[in-house]
DNA sequence: CGATTTTGACCCGCGC
DNA sequence: GCGCGGGTCAAAATCG
């Protein structure tokens, strides 16, 4: 045995020393940095709860204005239905979002009282209502079992339907609200029959449904026989490698980590389409190419700016407009609309908030969500892996943009930030960026939003939290997609939401039974639980889609 | 042999 | 009431 002489040991001893001490500043800094994140966490939630106590406010006003216009509303006959006449508060500029939700009811006297009422209840609630809309997603949560299970058993329903069960912030606005399945339909490229999604499935059905000679496919999920969600795969007619997959209810079961991914996705999109963000006007005008006056499509909404004809077509083929009334749906856009799209001069909106959509046309806020940028669509190769033609990424231009420190290589927030901004380079940049910010400065509950979002990054790392505190001040323009829709995502947040956080951060397989390498971001974070108050409204929750 | 898919029948809502 | 279309069921067929 080798014995070391006393100078040996005593080199030792300080070697360790060195390290004692080093890990010891490093320790005190770790602590400094966690105070700081304290403190930051804590103004956060203060601004929060101011926020949320300024917005039952408003709620409170609200909701006894529109009592008002309600009663005039119902004497109209509903001649043309607007189901879900619902504001997409994304998809506006964020000015005044409540008086120009008012004005728009008081304009519209042909609306159903149904349709009022939900874009009453709907747009009262603004963006900040989010935040709690999101709960909704358990689905078959605790929280909720309590209230009429059983219609949401006979619902199926999509978490989203539960909006006036489980906030029941105001016993008036659930009254109205009535039981309303979202859909979120993802378009994404993809050769393989169905897109793999992570969850077992089972086809139980197929048709041919009009307007489109590809057959429907009808599944459920299968990971539980109680579970109720089903999707909806077809091949859009125009364009054959584009699959159309509508997802519509919650998973009331853990979900395997590669399903969260679009599960949440799906959920969060959701969420943020009955929660009030989609647009009566936008309803009526896409209506026209549905092939279905009587009863437009609603919420079928595209950050896409040109709603064109075929545009419109090629978004809103079925199965989107399948049962319009009852399933506003919303669409993910997950493919390159270059290769898909009439006319895509605007590649902006796909990677952006609708806020940033509806900027260059207010008019048609969005419900359709594309998240491809303008080179490569890659949500699609993240979450479905196999399921996706060449147009995945192969590789994320995230790593052009070094200035930003990543604390994770596959934060995708970042790389969804960075993805725009390495790919748009366009001059109006500069507009949007102001535009954000005043969205940021005049929009409380977009702020409350963004609160949230950093108390979810709260924990992943204090470069991302810096930038989020800087965002809630809205002083920057680092709102990254990821983050501004989180808040419509918070609904994954439970058990399965952490298991989608870990799925996200860790794991992005490629196949659903292999736990893999992250290929790509997904547009949505998801916050966790544990520090977000938006969570609080949600003890348990299901991803859905 | 159990699980899954196929496929025709059936149900239901809606518009005429 | 009838027809249409979307959605679901369930028996038969197929698959692994």
């Amino acid at each position: 045995m080798y014995s070391p002489s006393g100078p040996e040991i005593e080199e030792k001893r300080v070697a360790k020393e060195d390290k004692f001490k080093s890990a010891e500043t490093e320790m005190g800094e770790v602590k400094e940095e966690n105070e700081r994140l304290k403190t930051m966490l804590e103004r956060v939630e203060k601004d929060y709860h101011s926020l949320q106590l300024r917005f039952f406010d408003i709620l409170n006003k609200d909701v006894s204005k529109k009592g008002a216009v309600a009663d005039t509303s119902t004497s109209h006959d509903h001649e043309t239905e607007e189901p879900v006449l619902v504001s997409l508060c994304l998809g506006r500029t964020p000015r005044e979002p409540m008086k120009e939700a008012m004005i728009e009811n008081s304009n519209k006297p042909k609306e159903k009282d149904v349709g009022t009422n939900l874009t009453l209840g709907l747009d009262s609630k603004h963006m900040l209502s989010m935040a709690m809309a999101l709960e909704v997603v358990s689905d078959l949560s605790p929280t909720m079992s309590s209230e009429e299970p059983k219609e949401v058993e006979a619902e199926g329903t999509l978490s989203t339907n539960q909006p006036a069960k489980v906030i029941n912030l105001n016993e008036d606005i659930s009254d109205q609200m009535p039981a309303k399945r979202a859909r979120v339909s993802v378009r994404a490229r993809c050769d393989t029959p169905t897109m793999n999604d992570g969850c077992q499935w089972r086809k139980y059905g197929q048709k041919i449904a009009k307007g489109n000679p590809c057959p429907r496919a009808y599944y459920r999920c299968t990971v539980s026989p109680t579970c109720p969600v089903r999707k909806q795969v077809q091949r859009c007619a125009e364009d054959l490698s584009i699959l159309i997959t509508t997802y519509e209810g919650t998973h009331n079961h853990p979900l395997p980590v590669s399903a969260t991914a679009i599960a949440s996705t799906t959920s969060a999109a959701a969420s943020m389409l009955l929660s009030g963000c989609s647009t009566s006007h936008s309803a009526s005008h896409i209506s026209a190419p549905l092939g279905n006056s009587a009863t437009p499509l609603l919420n079928g909404l595209s950050f896409s700016q040109q709603f064109d004809e075929s545009r419109a077509k090629q978004i809103f083929s079925p199965p989107n407009h399948v049962s319009t009334n009852l399933f506003p749906t919303i669409t993910l856009d997950l493919t390159n609309s270059s290769a898909s799209s009439s006319s895509s001069t605007h590649q902006l909106h796909h990677c952006l908030p609708s806020t940033m959509a509806s900027v260059s046309n207010p008019r048609f806020s969005s419900t359709d969500l594309s998240f491809c940028s303008p080179e490569q669509s890659f949500l699609p190769a993240s979450i479905w892996g196999k399921g996706f033609s060449d147009n995945v990424i192969t590789s994320t231009p995230i790593d052009k943009v070094p200035a930003r420190p990543i604390m994770q290589s596959n934060n995708f927030q970042q790389r969804f930030y960075q993805q725009f901004t390495t790919n748009y380079q366009s001059p109006s940049r500069e507009a949007l960026a102001e535009t954000i910010t005043k969205a940021i400065s005049t929009d409380p509950s977009l702020r409350s939003v963004i609160a949230a979002a950093v108390s979810s990054i709260v924990g992943h790392g204090s470069d991302s939290l810096n930038e989020g505190a800087e965002n809630v001040h809205g002083s920057r323009l680092n709102l990254k997609l990821g983050e501004h829709l989180q808040y419509a995502s918070t609904n994954p947040l439970n058990q399965n939401g952490k298991a989608c956080l870990a799925g996200y951060f860790k794991s992005f397989p490629s196949k659903s039974s292999e736990p893999g390498i992250l290929q790509s971001p997904l547009p949505y974070l998801f916050s966790k639980g544990s520090t977000n108050q938006i969570n609080h409204y949600v003890p348990e929750m299901n991803t859905n889609h």
